[in-house]
DNA sequence: TCAAAAGTGTTCGCGGTACACCCATGA
DNA sequence: TCATGGGTGTACCGCGAACACTTTTGA
């Protein structure tokens, strides 16, 4: 098949990256660093380095990702898939973290956010990644709550259906996101109430996600055991 | 933290596995084989082993695979997820990987079929593994089309319903199996009919499915762009 | 009193389930 | 003609979408 290179052993290389997304402002937005040496030399880049010996996978991405963002404001952190370049024996585990709305980590100067629906020139095949990890957040958005993840401890409906549009790329109402969660047990009422601003309006109601951990809230419908078991 | 092993850089294994299953009488079966050697000598292990260089990771299982199965009888191969294990430097990548009910593959001395619901002792985290390509494979034949990958080429609604329920591991209503998947348009009509056993009963249709390439068959419900857009 | 923002009531429709009933065949 | 298995007709129901309408505030 392949010519082997002359140590089959050492060739491999194993490395973790992740997609970070926050909503900022009113778009979704992924943390990339621009690439100063090659390969790929000035092209943006995911976070994330090598995989070191006696280190889960985890670990890893914890770790390389400390030096961008801190990492203890990483509110979900979930595995995607596994890719893996055969022309240059590199193998990539990539992550999915998410960063609740509000916060504004420090970066490095070669880090920025960019809006993960218009990417800049990416290295590797991370623009590629980055919107697989874009999917699977809109995917779960649907049936679990994975909400919690984006926003921030308490919030308003309304300020939830921003964070909510600005995940998914499409309006929202605000009258059925708040129906379908809190039917589903979701949200949870704190019982306080956020003044108007200057343009007056009925004061809102605060909410807060009732669980911190993600939980799958709706599970498919379709061919699930029959009711009289 | 651990203590590394001298050459850092050579610690690291990375090995592809595969959950293979098949509907085998009316039961959700595992190919599993028997290590012969330490480590976890005389435990049961999934097919796979390590990836070389210049292979990608689906070919390296495949390539596994070829030792255990005809690998030209997979109907259906996708990724599972990537696991780390920090006290032996392995990392292995699952695959799920789906055989066809009623053909019966040859395979090697050291090899069975397990059911999935009453596995043996595994070697490593093999059987946590196989649980988790069962569950993959249940969330998906309610929202996808993969029924076509455990069932053969042309089969009657209450064969298909047995398969379903082998897979779900509950019971399923054929009518509604029926009429659930020729209104999503997965099943297709061949106009043959099965004349019935020596039981009598009327004549069932015969289906095939309409696609032999994984499909999406039913969007989640929930939060979807709004109609007018 | 008016505009703005939040929240509720009500209707609709889709998709999946449940179940009664009809159809075609062998013995 | 009866038992057996296959298939259809119909009613129901949960859930999300749509939208009109009410509530509460600031100016």
């Amino acid at each position: 098949m392949e010519r082997k290179p002359p140590d089959h052993i050492t060739s491999r290389v194993h490395e973790t990256v992740a997609v970070v997304l926050q909503v900022r402002g009113s778009t979704l937005q992924v943390l990339l660093w621009r690439r100063a040496r090659p390969p790929a030399k000035g092209r943006w880049a995911l976070p994330g380095g090598r995989l070191d010996a006696g280190e889960t996978l985890e670990r890893s991405i914890r770790r390389h990702l400390a030096a961008k963002v801190d990492v203890r404001e990483l509110s979900h952190l979930e595995q995607l898939e596994t890719h893996s370049d055969p022309t240059d024996g590199r193998v990539t585990t990539a992550y999915l973290g998410l960063i609740r709305s509000g916060i504004d980590p420090v970066v490095p100067a070669d880090t920025r956010w960019h809006p993960v629906a218009n990417l800049p020139a990416t290295a590797f095949d991370h623009g590629a990644i980055a919107r697989a990890g874009r999917e699977r957040l809109r995917a779960k958005l649907s049936y679990t709550n994975v909400g919690f993840a984006l926003a921030p401890e308490t919030f308003t409906i309304s300020e939830l259906r921003d964070l909510y549009a600005a995940a998914l790329g499409h309006e929202v109402s605000a009258t059925n996101l708040q129906r379908v969660l809190l039917r589903r047990g979701v949200l949870v009422t704190t019982g306080e109430l956020r003044t108007p601003g200057r343009a007056g309006g009925r004061p809102a109601a605060v909410y807060r996600f009732g669980s911190d951990r993600l939980e799958i809230t709706d599970q498919f419908a379709a061919l699930r055991p029959p009711e009289t078991a």
